[in-house]
DNA sequence: CTGAAAGCGCTTACAG
DNA sequence: CTGAAAGCGCTTACAG
């Protein structure tokens, strides 16, 4: 393959003069500029970005993206939708997408990643968040954004939709469509974030409309079908079963239309609301309070290049955005 | 952060020696070593891949995966399966793993990334398969695996199952069950080798069991529910409509039951068999036809690292995966 | 058994 | 306006 002091030879100047030329930089005539760019496409010659990265600052253009291990803990659409917004950003801005999950291990994963100079930054899709690297992270002066509230402490760029609010604007919309018994069932632990925000804006609504709180209508699931199985029958063995519940994801609202089902129920014997909204919720029918995780992978992604540019320390900057309501057929008034 | 010449200096020794040691080669006495390994913990040295790369084969450990755009074409399970087999036996090697799809600008992005360094290798998941590319590999020598059959003319490693066959066996079986109307829906144009392939085996079942080949069964579709609605709506409106129909993805055969339900007809009118399995085509209760990607792409990525690992050009080789059919509620014998 | 030196492909001051 | 030189962090023959 052909390196630079190919091209320059093939142009007959000096190699600084043709990395000028390449880079658009330094004040070379045209004829020069134009002899030594003629001679590179001769050569197909295309740039080692590890020679290049190694001397400029000891990075290469890439981006790593940081999920959960697929298969657990949240829906493949999801997962899609994060790696085509940050891969549509970082391919705008000519980097690379470098794809990594958690594995268990701890979080040593991510500072190889970073200290081997693989990566100029990163964004996190982890719902469990670990204080300690990002920590680490902080103190590397690295950048990088979460696609989540950050936890309790650690101080840094993030992206996400208010869940406590749109679990509390859900909730109330079916309190005002008549519903008093309502349950809730968590995308995962509830010492995750997003599982104790939505948690949280469920209670607010309750209490704020003088309904009483009760943990038996609190159902701690994961992201999958049988959970939301397994929630629904634990609410229907309930001496006063709730009449409307609020899914943590979409495999979960199935689960429970399943349940339904096997009962021998019409799936709009209840109203359900599922969190996040997909192809799926929607040829089920379910309502559904859509996440935009393709903008909010986007908007992480634009931080991110912007904190890259910005080689001195900059404050942090959060976006919320705003989730939307979406109405179908399991929003059923109370009966 | 720590160099390596940072550990040499910290642990008394040249720069030489500790490249050695940190790598394991060279014979060095136990003790120094044990003194540069000790070194290398206490300043918490990462060894600069960049560098590292530069020097040796001019190529970082990385292996690129090249999908179809997220959104297009193909279910986010299926996208999933293949980047979580991928990374798996990618990190068993220590490698990364860099995530790119095609742009629709050419092939020109793919060949950036081999030549710049950043990846040793590639797997392809794409459906329609782009030869010259591939040829320009090949003239390289560049190690890359196809998760999918090659196209004519390309001679290289690759990992499938046998579509045609799964799509002969598919046909057989509604042919034993007492179906003479079948039709067929592509998951793409006729001219991606699945599509091609699964039409062909479905043509084969009719005429080796001495049943008519009707250009009016057939449809072209896409991965998408609406192209299943579309396909329904399509079979329904002829003068004898099929009684079973083989679906090129979930999301058709999808569209498919629900165009029967819009009708106001069960969805266990027709007897339908979709191409792919997920947690959806199981809670649709779709009889499946199981294609094992998430082990696809494992062994694709196992033939790559192998080829890797053996810099001398080798023999190409393929491994076909038996796909395995799964009876649901969907599969009815004839009425 | 260990050290000094060359070199991977590139960029960036610095001379001229 | 252009060339010679140093250097990014590492590895690998090659001396000693």
């Amino acid at each position: 393959m052909a390196t630079i002091k190919d091209v320059a030879k093939e142009a007959g100047v000096s190699i600084a003069a043709a990395s000028l030329a390449l880079n658009g930089k330094g004040s070379l005539s045209e004829e020069t500029r134009s002899k030594i760019i003629e001679a590179a496409e001769r050569l197909s010659y295309k740039p080692n970005a590890l020679a290049k990265g190694l001397v400029t600052n000891n990075k290469i253009n890439t981006v790593g993206v940081i999920i959960p291990k697929p298969g657990t803990e949240f829906l493949p659409f999801v997962g899609m939708d994060i790696l085509s917004g940050v891969g549509e950003v970082a391919s705008e801005k000519k980097y690379n997408m470098l794809l990594d999950w958690e594995d268990g291990l701890g979080g040593s994963k991510v500072l190889d990643l970073v200290q081997s100079g693989i990566v100029r930054g990163l964004v996190f899709f982890v719902p469990l968040n670990d204080v300690k690297t990002f920590r680490t992270l902080n103190d590397l002066n690295f950048p990088y954004v979460l696609m989540s509230r950050p936890p309790e402490g650690v101080y840094c760029s993030w992206v996400d939709v208010d869940n406590a609010d749109a679990s509390y604007q859900a909730t109330v919309s079916l309190i005002k469509s008549g519903h008093t018994r309502i349950a809730y069932s968590s995308p995962a632990p509830m010492d995750y974030l997003v599982s104790g925000d939505r948690h949280s804006g469920y209670r607010q609504a309750l209490l704020s409309h003088n309904l009483a709180y009760d943990e038996s209508y609190v159902s701690i699931g994961d992201g999958d079908i049988q959970s939301g199985k397994r929630a629904m029958e634990q609410f229907l063995s309930l001496n006063e079963p709730p009449t409307a519940l609020i899914a943590g994801s979409n495999l979960q609202a199935i689960g429970m239309i399943e349940s339904l089902k096997e009962r021998g129920l019409d799936h709009r014997e209840k109203a359900i609301i599922t969190f996040d909204d997909s192809p799926l919720a929607e040829s089920y029918g379910i309502s559904a309070i859509h996440i935009p995780t393709n903008l909010i992978a986007k908007e992480s992604t634009r931080l991110l290049m912007k904190r890259i540019a910005n080689p001195r320390r900059i404050e942090p900057e959060s976006i919320v955005i705003g989730a939307e309501f979406i109405i179908r057929s399991t929003f059923v008034p109370v009966r």
